[in-house]
DNA sequence: AAATTATTTTACGCGTGTGTCAAATTTATT
DNA sequence: AATAAATTTGACACACGCGTAAAATAATTT
């Protein structure tokens, strides 16, 4: 009634909508990851929340939404480690080993994961999906061919390069289990030294 | 009627019906390489071999069992190439250079892909699909050890230096169009090298 | 306390896709 | 040519899971 409340109540509902439905993103992107899109019925999910199944709908327009919000919950992420400053005196092969190093780190320690299963969504989702997976590609291309041009990286098809060590990134999901006895910071240290020495320069064949 | 037909006869009629089966299975994996398992319907399978959905059943028990032996065909490939023999004068490296190699021409020459959805897999099928990779990867690892032994490979976890450079495996399906403006030689060649460096003795850091 | 709005539920309709079965057809055998 | 066996087909039953809509409940506002 007061000014203050009338002010504050329409923003702590948008809030409050949007948290919730964020939960219910990243309750599904969970279960994707552990079983698979189609392996996953909505009532998992909900389930997982200890709500109904229709009540979803509320939060989200249908099931392939939900799988499209993973997919960017994921990239989001990836597109903040880019983001990062980093060292201008730094080479780009450690500027690259950091980039590496904090994606392992991400898919290890915090929820997030990334999804493989693109051919199940349609139209524009599938195609913004492949979109910003392409950006990141090239992003972290760009700062091989940095690496390339300062004489840290040795020459080849950077895009072969990507592709091989994002693979690895890829991959994580079908091995790395949480309770494993490695822990994300170990992985993420093997896994950027091992992109590192594949990529160096110096020591070819 | 005469000695010689009756023997021919039924050893014919298994080679047909074998042959065709596989037949199933090969078009099914394709289609299951693009598209995921559950996009691909029975009929579209069918449609691919000119038979008509039901028809299908006659050589495979259900769609899962289609998945398990795509698998498998995959699997048995693999063993095929760890089994070639390997000059015991190569290092441990060199070995593994040549097997991976032959992994990444397996998967961009021939037909043969690896599949991820082995969370659609249930029961005996699930576990034996788990079993066979673990196995490919034991084998896989029993290399990088030897090299670790021999000095060519650098000292670091076996487990985890494999799970990384399978993974640029596992990823070529989801970017390897065989109409690409890479070859599969090339391709082979580009990650085999990568995958030596990566593991290389000798420059750490 | 009444009224309004937000959230959740119960009940339902519907499409898709799998697997079956008995009948038809093709192919091989005698 | 007749018979038998193998292969394919058309028609069907059924389960699963998605999404909807109207009603009920809970929360918030006045």
């Amino acid at each position: 009634m007061t000014a203050i409340s009338a002010v504050k109540e329409p923003f702590d509902r948008d809030r409050q909508f949007s948290a919730k439905r964020k939960s219910v993103i990243l309750a599904a992107a969970q279960a994707f990851r552990r079983q698979g899109y189609h392996n996953t019925n909505m009532a998992a999910i909900a389930d997982a929340l200890d709500l109904t199944r229709p009540a979803l709908y509320y939060y989200v327009k249908n099931k392939e939404e939900i799988l499209f919000e993973s997919h960017l919950i994921a990239y989001d992420a990836m597109d903040d480690i880019l983001a990062r400053p980093r060292g201008a005196n730094q080479s780009g092969l450690d500027q690259l080993y950091d980039v590496f190093y904090a994606f392992v780190l991400l898919l290890t320690e915090s929820g997030v994961s990334l999804l493989t299963d693109v051919g199940s969504l349609t139209g524009a989702w599938k195609s913004d999906v492949l979109k910003r997976r392409a950006l990141i590609e090239d992003q972290v291309a760009k700062v091989v061919k940095r690496g390339q041009k300062d004489g840290s990286i040795r020459q080849s098809d950077p895009r072969m390069m990507v592709f091989f060590f994002m693979g690895a990134l890829n991959w994580l999901n079908a091995w790395y289990d949480a309770s494993g006895n490695m822990s994300g910071p170990e992985i993420a240290e093997s896994f950027a030294q091992q992109m590192k020495n594949g990529l160096m320069s110096g020591q070819e064949n």
